[in-house]
DNA sequence: CTGCTTGCAAAGGCTTTGCAGAACA
DNA sequence: TGTTCTGCAAAGCCTTTGCAAGCAG
């Protein structure tokens, strides 16, 4: 469905269709958010971004992670309440959630298959169906 | 399986159980927790407990809390990066959380039928599986 | 006595905000 | 030129911690 990793053309192109403006910034955070599937966390985009010179500041980092989850761009996963998780994989599916790493581990949606779903509460609509699933260290992977 | 509300004998018996010296302020605070199946933040406990008489302090509380979900006396439940929800229900079931209001609603396990799981990442073992179904509130409701 | 608990205040970590300057159309 | 964006520093929140006093066994 998405491939990774996307080019500049396709960062700006992509930030086009949600209707963000790509400035400078944005297409250095975005490119490192799609360079490949993965979790990370506004720290880890921030230090990346600015791995070799300094290009983004923090404030910035913060705000457009909040921008481009607002507009669909990627995904919020909240799984840790220290905090928030990026996701560049936008398509439906889940995730494993390692206590002891703090790492995710995407579940393609088809790997889990739910069956049915209860009522909705009154006067709501469905905006997400996440399953996250706990796992910890076994006794032989903590002794590394 | 738990029936609300819990009363100071039940709420000892249950802190003996997972092995929690049952001072006054633990029990006080689980009073709280067990009054009836809820959700409640930790700024919440501290009001509850608080309502009538200074009993606990916030740090206490905190600590309190973590305690109990560490020796699984409750759950935690993390759906909002700006707090922990605390659910006295350990029974397994899911959860809808409503983003608009902020509002947790239990789900029984079995209104969710996962049929299958997949393969746990290599040294792993589950540790407690979620399901977080989001809503937002309808047109309509909102206009309140 | 000895160890566990409590609570105050201070510290901490993550995130948001205010506001002035820079960039862009 | 008007609007949007950026970024520094400060503020804000929730939560944890240090440490002395209190309590329990």
């Amino acid at each position: 469905m998405q491939n990774f990793p996307l080019d500049l053309d396709q960062v700006r192109m992509l930030m086009h269709q949600h209707h963000i403006s790509p400035t400078q910034q944005r297409v250095e955070i975005a490119r490192v958010l799609f360079a490949r599937p993965q979790h990370l966390s506004a720290e880890q985009v921030f230090s990346l971004v600015n791995e070799e010179v300094a290009l983004v500041s923090k404030a910035t980092v913060y705000n457009t992670l909040g921008l481009f989850a607002r507009k669909g761009l990627i995904r919020e996963v909240i799984v840790d309440p220290t905090k928030v998780f990026y996701d560049p994989t936008i398509v439906p599916h889940h995730h494993f959630y390692n206590v002891d790493t703090g790492t995710l581990v995407d579940i393609p949606a088809d790997a889990v298959d739910i069956g049915k779903l209860p009522r909705l509460p009154a006067n709501t609509v469905a905006a997400g169906v996440e399953v996250i699933i706990r796992v910890r260290e076994t006794a032989a992977a903590e002794k590394k």
